[in-house]
RNA sequence: GGCCAGGUAGCUCAGUUGGUAGAGCAGCGGACUGAAAAUCCGCGUGUCGACGGUUCGAUUCCGCCCCUGGCCA
């Protein structure tokens, strides 16, 4: 029997140093990127995505980036799918695949498949943002205990996201949502793979990072960048794009919503709180490598996982 | 120096007709299946500026002092 061929998994919070380890880990080995990351999908949103610039990308070519207008939407569905294809084409290339980002519902997704559920329906979405704003979150709630009571118990009644998508399924197939999570059977990958988790030991200098890049992002053109996409774009702000951590904050700052002078506070504080759900995620992952990302040796540790996997 | 307004949680403030106090933000913990950089849930002892006085009891009333801001000299 055939080995599996081995993958590498790079996750870490946002500001950790994912981008830079990865690139070095492909000046030594042959490995080739893959983005995880569910905003970098989208084009003309560089600075506040923190995508790679033009030369680290010519000379590192991330796979899964600028996939879609801003005005689209992408899912972990697509990732996963989108994903399994870019791994298959570099293996049989003779290459490594080395996935790297932070989007951890995207890596869950990767290493346990998703149960056969129907695609979004946005008409039927919008019917049930209308039912909710007349009859509020918690009377949907108290319906889809009718019809799905093992998610409903499981919901908060203002969870309207995930109340709108367990009604969707059920509307949609007459099946509960939970019906199909049961069933879903966990389907392993076909590789052998590493699961690197860059895990910060020290919030506090993880904060200073997130405070340092977002300033950068600001000096960068932020501002001037959601205002070339609102004007070259049919946005919204309740679409995923604008809803991102900096660029809803711009949004808002360019509506007229919030002070020219909170941008900046506000912008670093949805990061921060961006990090601790991911720190949160990684901390709950089984089986993962984890490094301390401000170790300096960090760099010197990895590769040798790397190198003791290939 | 005089007058006025303030000094309460890390920050901005609310409040207690006298029974030792609570919101937002921040921070911390958690959940998570086609929007996930999303969505949601949980966690609040702080010499209520200092010192005296009145009172069974003062952060609250009174006195005095200190600090901050504004106005007038």
């Amino acid at each position: 029997m055939k080995p599996l061929p081995p993958a590498i998994l790079l996750m870490g919070p946002t500001a950790s140093g994912k981008t830079a380890l990865a690139c070095a880990i492909a000046d030594r080995l042959p490995v080739e990127l893959i983005s995880v990351d569910s905003a970098q999908v989208f084009r003309d949103m560089d600075i506040g995505t923190a995508k790679p610039d033009a030369v680290t990308l010519a000379r590192y070519p991330h796979r899964l980036i600028n996939l879609i207008s801003p005005e689209a939407r992408y899912s972990a569905a697509r990732f996963r799918d989108d994903a399994l294809t870019a791994m298959a084409e570099i293996t049989a290339a003779g290459r490594v695949p080395l996935l790297v980002g932070g989007t951890m519902l995207y890596f869950k997704a990767l290493r346990e498949g998703l149960a056969g559920l129907p695609d979004a329906d946005p008409a039927l979405r919008a019917q049930i943002d209308a039912e909710a704003a007349r009859l509020g979150w918690p009377a949907l709630h108290q319906q889809l205990a009718q019809l799905d009571p093992a998610t409903a118990a499981r919901l908060a009644p203002n969870d309207a996201q995930r109340i709108q998508r367990a009604l969707e399924v059920v509307r949609l197939t007459g099946k509960p949502l939970a019906d199909y999570l049961t069933a879903h059977q966990s389907e392993p990958l076909p590789y052998r793979l590493l699961p690197l988790a860059l895990l910060p030991t020290d919030r506090a200098t993880l904060h200073a990072r997130i405070a340092q890049r977002f300033d950068a992002m600001l000096a960068a053109g932020l501002v001037a960048e959601v205002e070339q996409l609102r004007a070259k774009y049919q946005l919204d702000a309740n679409l995923p794009s604008m809803r991102c951590v900096g660029y809803r904050q711009t949004w808002e700052m360019l509506e007229g919503q919030l002070p020219r002078a909170e941008l900046r506070d506000r912008g670093i504080f949805a990061t921060r709180q961006f990090a601790k759900r991911q720190i949160t995620w990684l901390r709950s992952m089984p089986d993962l490598v984890t490094l301390d990302p401000f170790n300096p040796a960090v760099t010197e540790q990895t590769l040798k996982l790397v190198a003791e996997l290939l």
